[in-house]
DNA sequence: ATCGGCTCGCGCAA
DNA sequence: TGCGCGAAGCCGAT
């Protein structure tokens, strides 16, 4: 199909988060999966199947679900529940220990990972830019005696790769389409448990009774957690099967018409594998995968110049061209702008100086409305379209993609300052997105304020020379009636 | 309803 | 130094 598998884990996808040993005696390798939470197409669980063949080791897989982190509600630990309940049952019975552990009350899950780690070879996990995951991965790292090495699964270019955090799509575009040839020769294995050493597993018993692993993710009491009860479940359903089902109904029935139907909210033309992505139910690399295969690509295919332009460089049908730009070239700049942000992402200060002092010259403009975050996430303003989309994201946990932006630029205009925007559109997005906390969330959000964007004339009251939005454009540009009757005030 | 052109600074390709 | 480019903007022609 015109891309290979790498032979052994990519160098460049590997980072070691301590200097502890590795430990030949070990009785084990942990594979701690924090972020890419599937079986297949996965570069860290590769690894770590790679590190415990070497070793002569069993493999055991340490999924953990904690309860103490911003945002948690029954939608999140759901979603994430179901992929933990496709995995018991992928794994029962096979040579890999499947360790599923949800903590019941916040800090009880403290010790876990020292505990297996301290009888470990060493310990694998997954090398994610944002939310809490660098914090708590650098935190257990700090206290593991064996090695920990974080390893990079999230795109198609290792997002190290790239030295600097670039400030244009196109620029960014233009550097993949260079690189990317490369990358595609490197793609994670399929099935990287196919060839795990089959060797009995430890007797871990003192740790599970300290710390009882999940017996069934299916029935996970969650009325009993401490988490936010008024985010309720997403009507999708998380885990592996519906990501494969979503992006094999995705592929069959909506790739042709994405380029045009995607930017209609009655259409429903977008692909919604975010969620899937942004718990890593499903990798980039199956979604291209599958996408290359169907369209029978091979690397002579490529254009022959790289010119940095959103479509031709592939070679595939419009569709997927389309679709490629959004599932490499947009998910993996917002990979990007974390990875050299590590602390900063979501800060004001780093918007560009362009969008920072025009916006700041029209900060005390008066404006027509002005909402709190309450008012927001009540959907009580004055704007069907607005109310609309914000009750899709309430109820279905997603925004439709083109509404998506003009949620947030309406939410800029009618807050009392940018710096009040930003903070709105974080928490909402955060509360309620399946696929919010995640780079794209960073990028998405940036871009509202000016982020990967030029100045726009006409210069306009609040958002300066920031690129404009309306409902009423978007109602005269878009087709969406049928979107206003979904999300209308009366149906709940 | 849909399409193309607008505009110009940027950073790399040459 | 010239060229090709542009997240979702606008407007006007069809």
């Amino acid at each position: 199909m015109g891309i290979s598998e790498a032979t052994s884990t990519p160098a460049g996808r590997l980072r070691p988060l301590n200097d502890a040993p590795v430990r030949a005696d070990g009785e084990f390798v942990l594979y701690w999966m924090v972020a890419q939470r599937r079986l297949h197409a996965n570069f860290a669980l590769q690894y770590a199947v790679e590190q415990a063949t070497a070793a002569g080791r069993p493999l055991i897989i340490l999924e953990a679900l904690r309860i103490g982190y911003p945002w948690a509600s029954d939608r999140l630990h759901r979603f994430v529940l179901d992929g933990m309940a496709d995995h018991a049952t992928a794994l029962r019975g096979g040579p890999v220990r499947y360790y599923p552990y949800l903590e019941p009350t916040e800090g009880a899950g403290a010790g876990l990972l020292e505990a297996l780690a301290a009888r470990a070879c060493e310990v694998v996990t997954d090398d994610y830019p944002a939310f809490f995951v660098p914090r708590m991965s650098a935190a257990a790292a700090g206290r593991s005696p064996v090695r920990v090495t974080a390893v990079d699964g999230n795109g198609l270019r290792p997002m190290r790769a790239e030295p600097k955090p670039y400030p244009t799509a196109y620029l960014f575009r233009r550097a993949l389409q260079h690189a990317l040839p490369a990358d595609l020769e490197a793609f994670p294995r399929a099935d990287p448990l196919a060839d795990a050493p089959r060797l009995a597993p430890p007797d871990l018993s003192e740790i599970v009774r300290r710390w009882p692993p999940l017996r069934d993710a299916d029935a996970g009491d969650l009325g009993a957690l401490a988490i936010n009860h008024a985010v309720a479940p997403a009507p999708l359903r998380g885990g592996r099967a519906a990501a494969i089902a979503r992006m094999c109904e995705f592929l069959d029935t909506r790739l042709d018409e994405y380029g045009q139907a995607r930017n209609h909210p009655d259409d429903d033309g977008a692909s919604g594998l975010s969620p899937y992505l942004h718990f890593g139910h499903l990798g980039a690399h199956e979604v291209a995968a599958a996408i290359l295969q169907r369209e029978d690509w091979t690397p002579d295919r490529l254009a022959t110049r790289v010119t940095g332009a959103k479509a031709g460089w592939w070679g595939l049908s419009a569709g997927a061209e389309s679709f490629l730009d959004e599932l490499v070239t947009w998910r993996e700049l917002g990979f990007n702008w974390c990875v050299h942000h590590p602390d900063d992402a979501d800060a004001y200060d780093t918007l560009p100086e362009w969008a920072r002092r025009t916006l700041d010259r029209h900060t005390a403009d008066p404006r027509e409305y002005v909402y709190d975050l309450d008012e927001f996430e009540a959907a009580a303003t004055h704007d069907p379209l607005w109310n609309a989309a914000q009750r899709q994201l309430v109820r279905e946990g997603r925004i439709h993609n083109y509404l998506r932006m003009l949620w947030g630029k309406k939410i800029l205009e009618w807050s009392p300052s940018p710096r009040d925007a930003l903070a709105t559109m974080l928490e909402l997005n955060n509360r309620y997105a399946l696929d919010g906390r995640d780079p794209n969330s960073s990028s998405g959000i940036g871009w509202v304020l000016g982020r990967y964007d030029r100045p726009w004339a006409p210069e306009r009251p609040v958002y300066g020379a920031v690129r404009y939005m309306s409902s009423e454009n978007t109602a005269r540009k878009l087709r969406v009636r049928g979107y206003l009757d979904r999300f209308g005030p009366d149906t709940a």
